[in-house]
DNA sequence: CCCTGATTCGC
DNA sequence: GCGAATCAGG
């Protein structure tokens, strides 16, 4: 996949807006952070982050592969398949609260930029363009957040109040 | 450990 | 020109 003129705007307009080159990467698709910064450098819109590099300069390092790298994915797009929360036997799903949280827009995770240690709550209608994930940082093996973790895991103590009746 | 951009250099 | 590997820093 090659630098299209549309792919080169989008990544100067994304790194306006003032996304790290890995957000960048995840939106254009196949390619990687460094590919977006190599292009960035080429482009010469660089010189946008901290410009306390200079202390060390390179000793003339940093090589590259010979040819055995080549990860040469394949990619095999099916369905959107959004994760919603699932629930232990101790557990009753929450009402379904669809969001009431806005995540700013360069926080925002999608599919390609969501990392192991983010939440994975589904913030949208997967068949929309903005549909993105939480995106924020979880702790332990709970897919979500604390807020998010609070909503998809409620006690079912808390839900079963409403269900009681008078019977004796 | 997570992340960020910067740089080199085989391809 | 491209970008993985590597480096340097927060």
């Amino acid at each position: 996949m090659g630098w299209t003129d549309e792919r080169v705007e989008l990544l100067k307009k994304l790194w306006a807006e003032g996304l790290s080159a890995s957000q960048i990467a995840g939106r254009l698709g196949g390619v990687t952070r460094n590919a977006v910064i190599g292009k960035v450098h080429r482009l010469g819109l660089s010189g946008r982050a901290t410009s306390s590099r200079s202390s060390a300069p390179r000793p003339r390092r940093a090589h590259a592969p010979r040819q055995n790298r080549a990860p040469s994915l394949t990619f095999g797009t099916r369905g959107n398949v959004a994760l919603k929360p699932s629930y232990e036997a101790e557990y009753e799903p929450a009402p379904a609260p669809v969001t009431e949280l806005v995540i700013p827009l360069h926080e925002r995770a999608t599919i390609l930029t969501l990392k192991e240690s983010m939440c994975r709550w589904p913030i949208g209608d997967p068949t929309e363009e903005d549909f993105h994930f939480c995106g924020r940082k979880k702790e332990g093996p709970v897919p979500y957040c604390e807020h998010h973790a609070r909503m998809a895991y409620q006690p079912v103590q808390a839900r079963r109040r409403e269900k009681r009746f008078a019977s004796g």
